[in-house]
RNA sequence: GGAGGGGUGGCCGAGCGGUCAAUGGCAGCAGACCGUAAAUCUGCCGACGGAAGUCUACGAAAGUUCGAAUCUUUCCCCCUCCA
């Protein structure tokens, strides 16, 4: 074993490890159960998506390990909007928006943990309750002394965006000195001495550990992941319909199992030890896994990550649908887990199936619908279609498919 | 404050009076292949329309012109250099 605390141990050999400070006085600290690590959340957004499943994953894992997860969700600082190694600047939010999506927000975290008032029960805190009311002059006094500009240019999230003549504005400059200071009020009011974050954020969470070693003389750490990409470099969690968000009400439980299940072959195993609470044992006998079995292991990893987030539960229909969805003339009841469209028997005549592909919201206009017609990339029952295409009465369900992934069923 | 350079489709980036719904690249979608993977090749990629065509679009608004993304004026925004 590499380290003293298992906490290391497990999160370095499923690949959560990136860098951190102090990583042997950190490797003690973690020793004793019960310690305290946070990870901020900004509330751009009504739902969290794949993108931050790394730091929620890893705060799961510090729990599993006897500690206790701090989740802040960043009421006050997505006001701001952080700027690390971004070229343009976030959109304004207003405060109705704020705390609608930190409704949401706080409904995707509930599934990863355990919350409540236990030695290793996570729990929420809202950085708005400390940042909302601070009063300029003192807190410049207090905090802003403690900070030198000559040293926030030079990290590299800001150099980034300054070098490529991108403006920085004065409110996002901001943002790393009440990262730091939220650090710093966690660490005096709660004792929580680590955080955790992106690779990205290790400038700002490097600029809370200097704060309160200035301020209280103690030591603290910061622990960074890396980013999650694909195989070959991309960002991974973006599809063409936007982020794979963890919400259902902005994907469903199907359509986030099919993002696991075409995951690259490349990255199978990475992401059953990141996102999945599979032994790290099981899935070093799956390494060796080549070619067409890889498929296998998508649906298991598809499995594990759906049911920690939308529950087993949600499982079974997806499973009916899709042994059907992709093989022919099978059983459409069957198919629950698919979108469905309804025709009324009196509108068969009027309505063709580039009217149903626009109402169901398939393709985006009715252009689009003719051009994929043309192409040949529409299907009904699995048999390729002209643009004359009229549904008959003859059965009551069909499968309307625009390629191979996309289904619906239209109920007549 | 002064001088100069820019703002073009999801992004990058050509075009600089008609042949421009706008070259090219990336991203995306579909087809072939196939393993619901990758790579490759082919097609598509503003809206409406069967089509002819119509409409909306090159930062905003006015104008010149038979005709403007392209010229003029004003405004807004960004960048560079000087002070």
């Amino acid at each position: 074993m590499k380290y003293k605390s298992s906490f290391l141990n497990e999160a370095a050999i499923r690949g959560f490890f990136y860098q951190s400070t102090n990583l042997e006085a950190m490797d003690e600290y973690l020793c004793e159960k019960g310690r305290l690590a946070y990870t901020g959340f900004d509330i751009t957004a009504k739902s969290l998506h794949v993108g931050h499943l790394i730091p929620i994953f890893l705060l799961r894992l510090f729990q599993k390990h006897g500690h206790k997860p701090v989740i802040l969700v960043g009421g006050g600082t997505t006001k701001i909007g952080d700027p690390s190694f971004r070229n343009t600047t976030r959109p304004m939010l207003s405060d109705e928006q704020i705390a609608d999506n930190l409704v949401g927000i706080k409904k995707c975290l509930m599934p990863f943990f355990k919350f409540g008032d236990g030695a290793s029960d996570a729990i929420i805190v809202n950085n708005a309750d400390w940042l909302n009311n601070l009063n300029y002059i003192p807190f410049l006094r207090d905090i802003g002394t403690c900070f030198s500009i000559n040293r926030m240019v030079g990290f590299e999230s800001v150099k980034a965006k300054l070098s490529e003549n991108n403006t920085l504005s004065f409110l996002e400059f901001n943002y790393m000195i009440l990262q730091a200071y939220d650090f710093y009020k966690l660490f005096t009011e709660k004792g929580c001495s680590i955080q955790f974050g992106g690779q990205d954020q290790w400038g700002n969470i490097v600029c809370g550990v200097e704060l309160i070693r200035k301020k209280t003389g103690k030591e603290v750490f910061g622990f960074t992941n890396p980013l999650l990409t694909t195989s070959d470099g991309k960002k991974m969690g973006k599809t063409a319909n936007g982020a794979v968000w963890l919400s259902k009400d902005l994907l469903s439980a199907y359509d986030f199992w099919q993002y696991w299940r075409n995951v690259d072959d490349a990255d199978v195993i990475k992401c059953m030890y990141l996102f999945t609470d599979i032994d790290v044992n099981e899935i070093k006998k799956m390494e060796s896994v080549r070619g067409q079995e890889l498929n296998e292991l998508k649906k298991i990893l598809a499995d594990e990550v759906t049911t920690i987030i939308h529950g087993k539960d949600s499982l079974d229909g997806i499973h009916q649908t899709v042994s059907n969805a992709f093989s022919k003339g099978t059983d459409l009841n069957a198919m629950t887990s698919l979108p469905r469209y309804k025709i009324d028997r009196k509108d068969l005549e009027t309505t063709s199936a580039i009217d149903v592909i626009v109402a169901a919201g398939l393709c985006a206009s009715r252009g689009d619908a003719k051009r994929l017609i043309r192409g040949g990339g529409v299907y009904v029952d699995d048999e390729p279609i002209t643009e004359e295409y009229r549904f008959n009465a003859d059965k009551k369900l069909v499968k309307l498919s625009c390629g191979k992934k996309k289904h619906l069923i239209v109920e007549i």
